[in-house]
DNA sequence: GTATTAATTCGACTATTATGGAAATATGAA
DNA sequence: TTCATATTTCCATAATAGTCGAATTAATAC
């Protein structure tokens, strides 16, 4: 991932409503979510909604696909995926950023007190 | 970690100097690089540097030490692993988000010891 | 065709962020 | 103390981002 779409992406994340939007499109797994229903679900103005949606797409962090008179929203996962990897390569000194999502028993912690 | 914290993380790399600057500290390693010395390889004026600094400190990326006249700034690496943790547990489907970055030549030279 | 529903774009506004020179603060040296 | 260095804070200004009602586009149904 290049230095400027890594920067478009945490800055479309960077954004309360938008984090979690994104958070329920994840969620909401393959099946998606309209923009209406998720406008509705979270209380905004679909308006906003709309513009924040849109930040979202451009960040590539999302898709839409019209389904009828609808506008199904979904997270894609590889965009995330390429994001979290630039994040560890590039931010993380090169090496592991032990990376340990909570569910793993975690054996040690280290010398971080 | 919290959201808003994430916000705030997401929000300080979200910008092309300080992701920039945050990188170099990375780098740089446990020795840091003075904010003036910082400044001078990017080629942006001291002032400006410093608010930049001054958002990543804010949202605990990154640490500051005064050495005599100098500031000395660090990348803080377990707020990176908190952010990077938080993205895959949040927005990753809560399942792994397939983090390989494959073969990433490790450098071994860190605070681990 | 008109009406209804779903969503976006427009427009006007407010708020936040970014920029960089000048002034202020902090340290150390002569 | 006075001078030089290192960096921040202040200030004014420019630029970008966020908000939301109203107008607009898109699809479907009657």
């Amino acid at each position: 991932m290049e230095s400027g779409l890594a920067i478009k992406a945490l800055g479309a994340l960077a954004q309360e409503q938008r984090l979690e939007a994104f958070r329920r499109l994840v969620q909401a797994g393959d099946g998606g979510v309209a923009a209406g229903t998720l406008a509705e679900a979270m209380g905004v103005p679909n308006s906003s909604l709309s513009f924040h949606l849109a930040q979202l797409s451009h960040a590539g962090l999302i898709v839409q696909q019209r389904v009828g008179r609808s506008l199904i929203y979904r997270a894609d996962y590889r965009a995330m995926n390429a994001l979290v990897a630039y994040l560890m390569e590039n931010c993380c000194g090169g090496a592991v950023c032990s990376p340990v999502p909570s569910s793993i028993p975690q054996k040690a912690e280290r010398s971080a007190a």
